[in-house]
DNA sequence: GAAATAGTGTCTTTTAGACAGTATCGG
DNA sequence: CCGATACTGTCTAAAAGACACTATTTC
């Protein structure tokens, strides 16, 4: 009979079989009102060429999770941390990876454009898409479509009831700029003043005190405060559909 | 330069290293009254006689997805699939696990405690633990504690805004029984009235034209509609605590 | 002052909360 | 008919939708 100390002794993990375990982030950003994902061109097989999330396998000398695995898979693509990572949900089975039974634990990650612009640039193997042309092209690898579709009804379902989509702005930011990252997300309009009683009940944000001109009246300037969490409205915005 | 083929057919998976990969699943019931989770005592190491979710490795001959592998541990515990069962969360890391850095994919479940009482009194190492007790307790393996943490307040939240709790009643029920179930669930009273507004216009349930009686006036019963989906609300009940 | 964008006031609509009232049953 | 449980009616409250209105800015 072996002791647990024992047993652990004598524990060897690589003698049993496992899955192919990854991790991958859907990176969602603003482009011009577009509501963009992060790919990235594969350098190497499988389906070398062709457009995947960026990802991959855990490192399990540094990594203290699979957030942490995410987090730094998108750092070596943007150079910086996006201000919102959530997991999405975890794809698995024997068909989605042509290597094998295989498993990918998906995040989900909002980001300005302005904070990896300049960035992103340099490495020209990744590119922003918009959304809605990921969904028809033909060179998307593995199940990297699934998991967009999957993150997009995420973000949009999460768009109701929260103010996620602050989270494609810049630092200072504008209700108008607000209200368009909601209508890029959700594909529609919604109500301005809905927005602003949300905003200020959310007590999320804080006046910087600046305001910028955008052609007419100026518009204030806010930021998130610090110490605030997002908060989560008891209704939806827009039920009907 | 390898072609996407031969690179295939010479890719091991077994030469790099994998975190160890199980799926757990949290699986409600009501029991009295009182939310309960089904927990397993270890037979093995490591924490061998500590209490643990039903779980384990990945059968990658048979199981089709980590949903797969879920569905049969519960299956092996209680002999019948539950109505209700969704991913929950991935839990990983280098310290969950004695073994190493470890993953797994938890799922929530639930069920009705009369479908599977005959089974699960069979299988001696099985037991029902009122959700409460098990926070309290020493002899949780694991990080299991947390998961159930999160996969109580995932149903609650849903609950909140959907009819799940009528996944931990039998067939056919009476609206009385959903609403002690929701009461068991979110741990506070609920308006009837609300409740009934939800049921008829969720249009998930039809009456079987039976009623019974439970001491007064006699209650109808209802079933679930096999082809309705779960309805989601677009405001939560009680946004107050 | 006209045009344009920013922001407010306020009425309507929807749906939950509260709770009184009615219905049906066993005794 | 009494008590108990099941169910309904209906008023109130909270928050979103709609949209007219005012404010500020540039020209």
């Amino acid at each position: 009979m072996l002791s647990e100390s024992e047993y652990l002794a004598s524990y060897d993990a690589s003698r049993y079989p496992s899955p192919i375990v990854t991790v991958d982030s859907v990176l969602f950003t603003l482009h011009e009102q577009q509501l963009c994902v992060l790919l990235v061109q594969r350098a190497n097989h499988p389906q070398k060429g062709w457009w995947g999330l960026p990802g991959g396998f855990i490192d399990m000398q540094h990594d203290a999770s699979t957030r942490a695995t995410a987090l730094r898979k998108l750092q070596e693509k943007t150079g910086v941390v996006p201000p919102w990572l959530e997991q999405l949900e975890t794809f698995s089975g024997p068909d989605r990876d042509p290597r094998g039974w295989s498993l990918t634990t998906a995040w989900y990650a909002l980001i300005a454009q302005e904070s990896c612009r300049s960035y992103s640039g340099d490495v020209s193997d990744a590119a922003w898409l918009p959304v809605n042309t990921v969904m028809q092209r033909k060179d998307i690898a593995f199940d990297h479509q699934t998991i967009i579709t999957s993150a997009l009804k995420r973000l949009r379902q999460k768009t109701l009831y929260t103010l996620l989509p602050v989270f494609c702005l810049p630092e200072r930011f504008t209700l108008t700029q607000l209200q368009e990252a909601t209508e890029a997300i959700l594909g529609r309009p919604v109500q301005r003043k809905s927005l602003i009683r949300r905003f200020d009940s959310s007590e999320m944000f804080e006046e910087t005190g600046e305001s910028v001109a955008t052609g007419a009246r100026k518009a204030k300037l806010y930021r998130r405060r610090k110490e605030a969490d997002v908060h989560n409205f008891t209704r939806n915005l827009m039920p009907a559909d």
